[in-house]
DNA sequence: CAAGAATAGTGATATATATCACAGGTTTAC
DNA sequence: GTAAACCTGTGATATATATCACTATTCTTG
């Protein structure tokens, strides 16, 4: 039942039984269907969500109502607004379903009685944000040195799923490139 | 002689005597002069540097011998190669000095043994972690959905400083524009 | 099942930005 | 102290990309 989230945790620090079932306790599941929010703009940001399945899109809405994706959220991720989540302030931006979806919910309060209680919890966190602020980086660069040709490519060989699972015109929301063009990139 | 390093971990989590003499017993300093590396691309990544002087930029240099900033480390910063340093890789960018500069510099094992030994220490990490991470987001969204003008503008307004160190030439690299756009920007 | 919404391609045009080139001023480093 | 390197502004032009508009197709949802 609960292999899932046990496994994606041991591939950073093995665990007990006991350790695991002590760690399961601070979370709860949810389900949503697809284009549901998990949550949106404005709305306090209760938890942080491991994906157990499923797809999602962490979304801003500019000014003049453009979206831009920031991630997707796939099978094995963590995604939330962690800004509004970790300073416990209205979200800016919207967590939406693609695809139906599984998740684990964790609460701060939660999240900071496993890092406090277990240090294994806190060196898993530590170095799941250290791989997140890498692959944050690696982004920044791509969006600095590439154009949206380049782009493109890189995210087809990175995440050659994706390309099945989201539209065009999300995909171009996510490469920070208009869908007309996008669409003549490969015509 | 080293309140600054104090004084910075002490704002996330307050230490006694002597658990700072022990946090400190795993630092070196280092002293570098203006337009040296601190490491460059191809080179062994060593340590993770707090800034306690200074200016330095993590620049990236592509294909065609462009270079683009990554980042500017500031006094009170911390900068590295991460992925190279985290794992063991050779650097894929350069951090140079911007300014003469001084820095604290912590081994991957000095880091490791600080997060083992010291569960405060691992917090501290992990807070300034997730702040870097929501840190780059921030800049991914800025990159998805500003132009120039208005990334200019957001710049001056978050490190006003910032424009009188340093060249503007070396400011377009870090907006991602070029540095005659950037001058006609405000002419 | 049907109506409305979302998606995808593509033409025509507008706009932001890059690139190349040059000149004058400033800084750096041996 | 001087040559070389760097910095800045600006004109002319090229290029990538956005925007607007229209059509056809495919999904979604009540």
């Amino acid at each position: 039942m609960h292999e899932k989230l046990r496994s994606h945790i041991e591939k950073i620090v093995p665990l007990t039984d006991k350790e695991f079932e002590f760690i399961l306790s601070h979370f709860t599941t949810m389900h949503f269907k697809k284009n549901h929010f998990v949550f949106e703009r404005g709305e306090k940001v209760e938890y942080a969500y491991y994906v157990v399945s499923g797809l999602l899109k962490l979304v801003y809405t500019d000014d003049l109502a453009n979206e831009h994706i920031l991630s997707f959220a796939m099978e094995d991720w963590w995604e939330s607004d962690f800004y509004a989540y970790f300073n416990q302030k209205k979200a800016t931006m919207s967590l939406k379903c693609i695809e139906e979806s599984n998740t684990y919910c964790l609460s701060l309060e939660s999240y900071q009685n496993l890092c406090i209680n277990m240090q294994k919890m806190e060196s898993f966190f530590l170095q799941k944000s250290n791989l997140g602020f890498i692959g944050s980086q690696q982004r920044i660069l791509s969006l600095l040195t590439t154009n949206s040709k380049e782009r493109y490519e890189q995210l087809l060989k990175q995440y050659p799923s994706l390309i099945q699972r989201v539209s065009k015109t999300q995909l171009a929301t996510y490469l920070g490139v208009s869908r007309e063009t996008l669409s003549r990139l490969y015509s």
